[in-house]
DNA sequence: CCCGGAACCTGAAGGC
DNA sequence: TGCCTTCAGGTTCCGG
């Protein structure tokens, strides 16, 4: 599932193919992917278009365009991006194909999503983004003493509010887990209980881990791949993300996994000490 | 504001 | 073998 990492990834792969280029057209094989303005809109807006920067806010891919309007990506849990010749016929083409757009360089850049959740939006303003997401985790804004303030009113557990983009932008699931394991925090603790050196612990694990994951290209589990095909790497770092039954590599203690709000949450019970939660 | 649950999707995995 | 159910999780919407 991208997540902030695996976004940045994309963005960072895309940007010296794609920007200062033109969009050429559109062809939308799940029209509803398009949440605005509508499918046929987008088709007649988006060609003749420049990109002029590609960007990522949380877990969304923005491309900047000459008309000032920006085209928002979002890839949910499968959709992934991928980056080929328009002549290529060698490669094989993916059943899950969404949405192709060309470009003016003779690449076309693919919408690959198995499940259809992934969605793109052409939108004047892109605050409209910023404005309902919660502050970059890797941006120096983001200090130990935000974070505590912020952790300070939520009494929901520390896992689901570290997944809350409102609350802090671009984590997800896997990540949420990892920076809980580095914190040595048990993901069911209630947000507000955590201690003034638990929040700092908190802070540096959630840099690290992000940080860690952009150096090695992402995690791959499943659908996300790189623009040009490759799988990311990071999850041969993981210390309890999608390692249920499998032991703990600091303490051997085999890892668990429970259900929080719903989401399938790993962690270490030796690690992740529970005396404090409620 | 804060919280929790349903809906959106469909391939994979497990039960019988 | 094959049908059926459940699970996976990011976001949005809705009700308390």
């Amino acid at each position: 599932m991208p997540e902030l990492p695996e976004v940045e990834t994309i963005v960072n792969d895309l940007r010296p193919s794609v920007e200062g280029h033109r969009f050429t057209g559109v062809s939308l094989f799940w029209p509803r992917m398009v949440l605005r303005p509508s499918a046929d809109e987008l088709c007649q807006r988006l060609p003749g278009q420049v990109i002029k920067e590609v960007a990522r806010r949380g877990k969304y891919l923005i491309f900047r365009l000459d008309s000032g309007e920006s085209l928002v990506l979002h890839l949910r849990m499968t959709g992934s991006l991928r980056l080929r010749s328009k002549n290529d016929t060698s490669s094989e083409l993916s059943p899950y194909i969404t949405a192709i757009f060309g470009l003016d360089s003779g690449q076309e850049l693919l919408f690959c999503d198995r499940r259809k959740l992934g969605t793109a939006s052409l939108i004047k303003d892109v605050s409209e983004i910023d404005n309902k997401l919660g502050p970059e985790p890797l941006d120096p804004r983001f200090t130990p003493v935000i974070l505590r303030k912020k952790l300070s009113s939520r009494k929901a557990p520390i896992k689901a509010v570290l997944c809350d983009q409102k609350f802090v932008a671009g984590i997800g699931n896997m990540y949420a887990d990892e920076a809980l394991f580095y914190a040595n925090i048990h993901p069911l603790r209630p947000a507000y209980s955590l201690s003034k050196a638990e929040t700092k612990r908190l802070h540096k694990a959630i840099r690290q881990v992000l940080s860690s994951a952009i150096d090695n290209a992402g995690a791959t589990f499943s659908d996300y791949r790189r623009p040009g095909g490759e799988p990311g790497r990071q999850q041969y770092s993981f210390y309890v993300a999608h390692r249920g039954g499998q032991t703990c590599k600091v303490c051997s203690t085999p890892i668990e996994r429970i259900p929080v709000r719903n989401r399938g949450t790993y962690f270490c019970p030796r690690c992740q000490d529970s005396a404090t939660c409620s």
